[in-house]
DNA sequence: TTAATATGCAACCATTTGGTTGCATGTCAA
DNA sequence: TTGACATGCAACCAAATGGTTGCATATTAA
């Protein structure tokens, strides 16, 4: 579960709007999914595969329809992981930023 | 402050090895930036005013030298606004995706 | 069985991306 | 002042990205 192909999918903001689309309604089929998205199905595939490279998505075949559905973890992971640690360490950073950029040239 | 250039900003492994190196020593030079990364300062340059659009890097020109600093605040933003929601659900999504798992084909 | 529907695969294309090289500019120090 | 050093700018290039079109396959329903 590589870290790179979670941050490579959530770059794009079609991608994200998938996401967003799966997060109102899970479990939608590809063609559910494409109405909302103004761009052929195959853009759609592609893109949906990428999010299922990174994890993001997992999908059901259900006869001839295949259904999508969310999935959080590794967002979560990346949140608790790495994002995690610079919100640690959020205010202290800034504090310091302020002190340098208050202490002009000299 | 736009998301897209964050999550754009963090999608590239160079970058987020960049944020990194700022986040263990804050205030590098350009120069010193580019003594651990395996590619010219001209592509580390770039890589440092896509950080810096995405406002993850503030610089301060001192002398003939550019300080980087790390800002926090977009990710802390993104993890709060973006990210928070899935997790906030992620138990949630996970039984029902079981649920939905185990129901076999009727 | 057959027509409609849902998805899959592959070739192709324009643009963006990540990198290079070469040269210019600005600043410090001898 | 002059040479060394730190950064900036621009042209160029290969590969990846995001999209298209066309056709193939599989399943449902009449």
């Amino acid at each position: 579960m590589s870290m790179d192909a979670v941050f490579r999918a959530l770059a794009d903001p079609t991608r994200r709007q998938l996401l967003d689309s799966l997060y109102a309604r899970n479990g939608q089929t590809l063609n559910a999914l494409c109405e909302r998205m103004d761009m052929t199905r195959q853009a759609v595939t592609k893109h949906l595969a990428i999010l299922e490279e990174a994890n993001l998505v997992t999908t059901i075949r259900r006869g001839r329809e295949k259904e999508h559905y969310l999935n959080p973890v590794p967002i979560n992971e990346i949140a608790e992981r790495w994002i995690g640690k610079f919100e640690r360490h959020r205010l202290d950073a800034l504090s310091d930023m302020k002190k340098r950029l208050e202490r002009e040239e000299p």
